[in-house]
DNA sequence: GCCTAATGTTGCATTAATACTACATAGCAT
DNA sequence: ATGCTATGTAGTATTAATGCAACATTAGGC
């Protein structure tokens, strides 16, 4: 299996796409209709399979109502909140 | 001349990178090695011309002790501040 | 003047991020 | 059971972001 963000191996990017999107009951489809991207996109980003550019980051942050720093982070994110 | 930032045509980004720099004294070479990058790509940045990976944008705002929307914006800054 | 540091410019190589397609799977209706 | 929606998995193609090297330019200090 092959395998991106290797360009910083240790540094990947935390993210809590998935609980933003779920509370606000959207589907993969419906995100990255609001972002303007493939919906196979915001499956990866979820999965932590690679990180976004920040364009994108900031766009999902916008349709997601949330700033930039609360759903993407450099270390991981507690449960819960 | 080749000329990136072209998957998202309309929507550059826009950033203070340099002011915010330049206001703690650093040089360009400063900064990459603090956000463990190469010189010539801060200057790429400041320049606009591309905009960084999410990784590189959290690095850089936290090499210049600022947060990430307070540097990078997908709207035009203010002068001044 | 000369030297150095900081920045700009150009060009090339590599690769991660993204788009896209196809197919599998699981859940939930009806 | 059949259908539909959401999601996962796998593969390929394109390109922007980055690294890096070489050289030009500009400003300051001596």
């Amino acid at each position: 299996m092959l395998f991106p963000m290797s360009r910083n191996p240790e540094e990947p990017v935390y993210n809590r796409i998935e609980e933003a999107r779920a509370a606000l009951g959207l589907s993969r489809q419906d995100l990255a209709d609001k972002a303007g991207v493939h919906y196979q996109t915001i499956g990866y980003l979820e999965r932590e399979e690679y990180s976004p550019s920040l364009v994108l980051a900031i766009r999902i942050a916008k349709s997601l109502n949330q700033e930039v720093s609360d759903l993407f982070s450099l270390s991981p994110f507690k449960k819960g909140k």
